[in-house]
DNA sequence: TGTTTTTCCAAAGCC
DNA sequence: TGGAAAAACA
């Protein structure tokens, strides 16, 4: 069955044609389980698309077997796009989206099978929260002390694990509220059947569910999934590759296509584990690397591989280039960020005069706070930009209060919509009334709507808020029977009429009011490309995506995480300094795998940019309106010294630097730390004064541990203290550091200037 | 019930 | 610093 490629079947297939000898064996090796390991840049979106044509085309399969999977739901697009123009004619019919989706899909076609009805809502992060807080709340939680953000964020990550309630185990329910975490998780569960509502987990949870407990249903999708592919396999968490394998066991033929040196998804639950574990899981599993890349000229690439190289465990890839050396990585360091935002600011009107459309330059941060700088700086010098990963069109407050009048039309019970517009506009219901509604629809087991309709009968309410509520319950009624007949973007303008929405934003005055009632509109324009309300409510739960108002060249600014899969002739890779990037939480959560999740980020950074590459870091920075003091990125330690064009001022002055400023990053970073560059400005009076408050912050009792000015001299087996690792040992002497096996915490590396004797401290 | 003041807190963000 | 949520106030 497998096939080896050779030239005459790429004559044979002409659509090989344009495909190396490792991508031509990638394609054609259809049958059986296949992991394909692309490298940034190395043509794995071709290969994806050349397969499924392949396939199609062979005949091997029909549409309808065929299930690929995706991440988002762009690349599905693009996907479906670029096997069309390869088979030249339209695909109907197959299974390809994103998990989310495809889950979806099969959950509302079994939805009795799991207690639900194949209406249910799903909902997004904020009414899960909102549902959470109300849990917390009834169980009187502090809810300052244990949120319900914390709580969510542990519930998907028992979903990523694929774990039920009942399924957690015990060593993992955690101290949340102490120890109820399970049992809160169990009553959200609850809540979500009684809402008939599941969470974005659960769409791949209560597959899993269903498989389980359902073998004629799974054995049917056997049947049904000829071929399976998947893509970004290194991003997948426990459930979907749970998932996977289970609809895999039919017919094996499960093509997994990913990099586990661009695994960034981690903290959200995905687990590098499944990509290195392919081969043991899916036995007899073909291995095809990917290598040759065409995006980035060699010194670029070569950078990238030096750094990623400092991870363990990986699998192995090296990436080669026929384009030539290129340009060297441009390295520079700055005074502060707003220094570093002119200078960067500088380069791209240079490169914007010698020909270099705006369009492909881009500017890619760890985290979304250093985006101000630039933005501000741009706006300065009047350069076009746009900042790509702001809030989605569907998380916008005014297209949330529209879905949820048009949530509350097609399923009463939706308790979150209900109470999301009841007042909104304001109708004078507050939060006693609400909270009076929500007591009697406990007490009588009934929807929060429930709850109302019986409520308006009695004379629990004062008059005002009686009628004003047996007035919304009939517009609710009214426009339940005109939905039938009504069409939807019709309809939905008369809701938002009706209920006078759009009334409330015409008389608001704020500046963006105008915007909110353009997005409406945009809104009703868009549900025209749906069959019926149900459907759209799907799409825009799961799809729904940003309007790009297009037109003009700009640069663009974004986060790392947002720029994966992209690629610029021109990259800037600002902020490499210790704590910004690698991110300090990152460090502090889960230690040599954040940080080797912050390197394949550097990783994803580098090898976006095709011809120039600038690498930057500044002496200081703003950080929540604090000015922090900064060390240079260890990430830049780690870039090949041959490849680079070093233009820091730190190699500029000589590499000199002074003990004290020194001393402050290493304060900043931990204490324990290699040795680091400075930046030769000490003499600055912001220095000293940035220096003078950063020691007062040390806790919050202001006890001022400051560097001995002349350095105690210890002696081996010297007991010391340490601020922050307690007492230790002083072990071995490395110039102005020690090495000190402390009590507690370990072997550790520290500033002479931080320790004192032990004696002295107590 | 609605508005203003105070307080708190801060990663990345797919579906 | 700045935005969101809670608390205090009208």
């Amino acid at each position: 069955m497998a096939q080896a490629p050779t030239t005459t079947q790429q004559q044979d297939y002409p659509w090989l044609q344009q495909l190396n000898e490792a991508q031509s064996e990638a394609v054609l090796h259809t049958d059986g389980p296949v992991l394909v390991l692309a490298g940034a840049g190395t043509g794995k979106t071709r290969v994806l698309t050349t397969r499924l044509a392949h396939i199609l085309m062979l005949g091997k399969s029909r549409p309808q077997e065929l299930l690929a999977v995706t991440f988002t739901n762009k690349a599905a697009r693009e996907m479906k796009e670029r096997v069309e123009s390869m088979i030249n004619h339209p695909t109907e019919g197959w299974w390809l989206g994103t998990f989310h989706a495809l889950a979806a899909r099969m959950l509302r076609r079994n939805a009795e099978l799991v207690g639900l009805n194949s209406q249910f809502s799903i909902l997004d992060t904020d009414d899960q929260e909102r549902l959470l807080k109300q849990i917390l709340n009834a169980r009187s939680i502090d809810t300052k002390r244990w949120t319900a953000k914390t709580m969510a964020h542990i519930i998907s990550r028992w979903k990523d694990r694929g774990w039920l309630p009942s399924k957690i185990p015990a060593a993992q329910s955690g101290d949340f509220a102490n120890g109820q975490a399970v049992e809160i998780y169990q009553e959200y569960q609850d809540r979500l059947k009684v809402l008939n509502a599941v969470d974005f987990g659960d769409l791949l949870l209560l597959c899993l569910d269903l498989f389980s407990n359902n073998a004629d249903v799974l054995a049917r999708y056997h049947r049904q999934f000829k071929y399976i592919l998947v893509d970004e396999y290194q991003d997948t968490n426990v459930a979907q590759y749970l998932w996977l394998r289970l609809l895999a066991q039919g017919h094996k033929n499960i093509c997994c296509v990913g990099d586990d040196d661009q695994s960034i998804y981690g903290w959200r639950g995905a687990e590098v584990g499944n990509i290195l574990r392919f081969e043991k899981d899916f036995p007899g599993a073909k291995v095809v690397r990917l290598e040759c890349n065409y995006r980035s000229s060699g010194h670029i690439l070569a950078a990238a591989t030096k750094v990623i190289a400092h991870n363990e465990g990986r699998l192995g890839k090296e990436l080669f280039t026929d384009a030539g050396e290129g340009e060297k990585v441009v390295l520079k360091s700055a005074w502060d960020g707003e220094e570093e935002a002119r200078q960067i600011g500088e380069e791209i009107e240079s490169f914007q005069s010698k020909g270099t459309s705006l369009a492909n330059m881009a500017i890619l941060v760890r985290a979304s706070f250093q985006m101000r700088e630039f933005e501000e700086r741009f706006i300065t010098l009047g350069i076009p930009y746009r900042v790509v990963g702001g809030p989605r069109f569907y998380e916008r407050l005014e297209i949330r209060d529209a879905l949820a009048y048009l949530r509350v039309v097609q399923q009463p019970q939706d308790d979150l919509a209900f109470e999301r517009i009841i007042n909104k506009p304001k109708r004078g219901i507050g939060d006693a009334t609400v909270q009076l509604l929500y007591q009697t629809a406990r007490a009588t087991g009934q929807s929060l709507y429930g709850a109302t309709e019986s409520l308006v009968q009695s004379d629990e309410l004062r008059p005002k808020v009686r009628s004003t509520l047996i007035a919304l319950l009939g517009d609710f009624q009214r426009w339940r029977e005109m939905s039938v007949t009504t069409p939807h973007p019709e309809l939905t303008e008369i809701i938002l009429d009706e209920s006078g929405y759009t009334t409330m934003w015409r008389a608001d005055k704020s500046p963006d009011a105008a915007g909110r009632l353009d997005n409406l509109k945009e809104l009703i324009s868009a549900m025209g490309e749906f069959e019926n309300l149900p459907s759209f409510l799907e799409h825009v739960s799961l799809v729904m995506e940003a309007i790009e108002a297009g037109g003009q060249e700009r640069v663009t600014i974004m986060t790392l995480h947002g720029a994966k899969g992209l690629e610029f002739d021109l990259v800037f890779l600002p902020g490499w300094e210790e704590g910004v990037f690698p991110n300090q939480r990152a460090l502090d959560e889960t230690g040599v795998k954040g940080l080797e999740e912050e390197r394949r980020l550097a990783y994803v950074g580098i090898t976006r940019a095709r011809k120039h590459l600038y690498i930057s870091y500044a002496g200081r920075r703003r950080i929540h309106g604090q000015y922090t003091d900064s060390l240079v990125s260890r990430f830049v330690e780690e870039l090949p010294a041959d490849h680079i064009d070093d233009k820091s001022s730190s190699t500029q002055s000589g590499g000199s630097y002074n003990g004290f400023s020194f001393n402050m990053g290493a304060m900043q970073d931990d204490g324990a730390t290699i040795e680091k560059r400075s930046w030769g400005q000490q003499s600055s009076p912001g220095w000293h004064r940035a220096q003078a408050r950063r020691s007062q912050v040390i806790d919050g009792k202001a006890k001022v541990v400051q560097p001995s000015a002349k350095p105690q001299s210890f002696k081996l087996e010297d007991r010391v203290f340490h601020q922050k690792f307690g007492y230790g040992t002083v072990m071995e002497f490395d110039g102005d550091k020690l090495v000190v096996g402390f009590d507690h915490s370990g072997e550790k590396r520290v500033m002479a200037g931080f320790v004192q004797s032990a004696q002295a401290a107590s």
